[in-house]
DNA sequence: TCAAGATTGATGCAGGTGCATCGAATGCGC
DNA sequence: GCGCATTCGATGCACCTGCATCAATCTTGA
């Protein structure tokens, strides 16, 4: 008799689930240890250091990061009092601002991306060859375009997490 | 010239991350639609009904769900406030205690999984073939096993999340 | 047998998150 | 041009989490 989600897609579940906390905890250990923010400090300035000026709308820096209204909102209190982002009003359109990275964001993104780059190499590229990684990657996006299509994710360097 | 985490690395970390995100959310809030507690009730309803005496030391609880010890205390504070699980004491370690599931617990974890199944089915079953579910199973426990040991996860339902 | 250290579980505090809602500004339809 | 629905961003509140630490008990080794 079939079950409903077979033995397998269950098991899938599991371990997607499973596996990404541990590796993401891992990653972010690695991070904390070294002294650095959390990981999505790291993928707001890096959309914004990748942003045609630096500068992107709160809205678009959600849309980027799949991250709800009120969640960017603080975030981005966190980064201006840090001075790694300002605020800027919009012109356009009076409701509206941009946040700006600064140059204390750009060279706090860099100094990151080698500690983060590092722990991706230790947590995934070391477990992995090219090609199964490029395998794994096929079926998790077969995983992800529902509820909501999947983000752009320019190649290069890492955007992600939660 | 190869760089150190290679790019096909660095995108199967990035699909991890988000997809497991979209994932969980899209399967936590058909939970929530339906009524139900989060994710972790369920997770650790499921562990005591599978213990042998429907009772298992906080301790074990926590090892089992892979939470930090203060996490696994407040869940069950919670458990119990709800009637779904009793603290009882633990004559062997007058430390300890353990925690018993209730006829209500039991009756919750099995309305849960209803829910629960179909949604595995509807945002994992229905997306990949049993061997391509395979597949990423075996991918997956190749980053698994790295900072502590790969829980024991028998097979049948599914325990998992965070 | 007793002191030192390890283990079990709880908790105060600071901070993060989700939810609902708010005020301001915009745009759309008529 | 006017009003109404919509969008943008902020925030009060409740709750959840992580961290550090605590008290109680158990274990170990001299």
């Amino acid at each position: 008799m079939k079950r409903k989600p077979s033995t397998e897609a269950t098991a899938a579940w599991i371990r997607l689930m499973r596996v990404q906390s541990r590796v993401l905890d891992c990653v972010e250990q690695e991070l904390k240890k070294a002294g650095f923010p959390p990981l999505a400090w790291y993928d707001a300035l890096l959309e914004l250091s990748r942003a045609p000026a630096g500068e992107l709308r709160p809205v678009e820096l959600e849309r980027q990061m799949l991250i709800p209204q009120y969640s960017t909102s603080r975030l981005i209190d966190r980064l201006v009092e840090e001075g790694l982002v300002v605020r800027r009003e919009c012109k356009m359109d009076k409701r509206g601002q941009f946040v700006e990275i600064t140059e204390a964001g750009r060279e706090l993104q860099k100094r990151m991306w080698s500690a983060y780059s590092a722990a991706i190499e230790k947590h995934v590229g070391s477990k992995l060859s090219d090609t199964d990684a490029a395998k794994l990657c096929m079926l998790l996006d077969r995983l992800g375009c529902s509820c909501g299509q999947a983000a752009p994710l320019a190649a290069g360097e890492g955007a992600a997490t939660r």
